[in-house]
DNA sequence: CCCGTGATTTAT
DNA sequence: TAAATCACGGGG
């Protein structure tokens, strides 16, 4: 059962994007797939800081028909295929024409473990479920057909609050993972993850 | 470590 | 119209 004033609101998407991913930890990701919900504790994720971030989509203010979501208000998601294979879930954050976000990297998979399962296929360990965007895109059933939803008033894909804030757990801060073309942006310190956790994505940052 | 993958973007 | 690029993951 989810009563709406669980879930994150407009006025928690409308924040800078190095706030939200910090206040994303541990909040619960959900998604209802013919009545069944898939959730999980989003416990990584990377802010892209818009029109001056070498590594966001938006840098420079590019506007095509791919970046056009990221143009939307705050709390609309934004979903693309990286690699031709691999639907990335992220969150439009700030305000409408300000191309901010927040990439979702990994998720301690809480509800659905049997159908994410059987769409990931090869996944044996719990841990092997939501450890990398990619992986959280096939476990979740998401594609580009959730591109622009919002994730304030959709009745199958939101977040829920289960996580205060200030948080009682200790957050990470490193670089990005996989955007070392971005020069001075590469090492900026805008990825974060629960300390300690054993599903964040296991790649290290060079 | 290396490489598939294919839409999107950018260069001719 | 063609080429390059890419918020990754899986198999060695």
């Amino acid at each position: 059962m989810t009563s709406p004033q669980k879930r994150l609101g407009r006025r928690f998407f409308r924040q800078e994007p190095d706030v939200v991913a910090r206040q994303l930890l541990n909040q619960t990701l959900v998604h209802i797939v013919e009545g069944n919900r898939i959730a999980g504790k989003i416990v990584e994720t990377e802010a892209y800081l818009g029109v001056e971030d070498k590594a966001a989509h938006s840098y420079g203010g590019r506007r095509t028909a791919r970046t056009e979501t990221m143009y939307a208000d705050g709390g609309t998601c934004y979903v693309f295929l990286n690699y031709g294979i691999h639907h990335l879930f992220n969150v439009v954050v700030a305000n409408h024409d300000d191309p901010k976000a927040v990439l979702i990297r990994a998720i301690d998979p809480t509800e659905g473990l049997d159908e994410m399962r059987q769409r990931r296929g090869a996944a044996k360990s719990n841990s092997d479920l939501c450890s990398g965007p990619g992986k959280i895109g096939a476990a979740f059933g998401i594609h580009r057909s959730h591109d622009a939803i919002d994730l304030v008033t959709n009745e199958t894909l939101f977040i829920e609050r289960t996580s205060a804030w200030p948080a009682k757990f200790d957050i990470v801060e490193c670089q990005r993972i996989g955007i070392d073309y971005a020069e001075e942006w590469a090492t900026a310190p805008l990825r974060y993850y629960v300390a300690g956790n054993e599903h964040v994505s296991h790649r290290i940052p060079r």
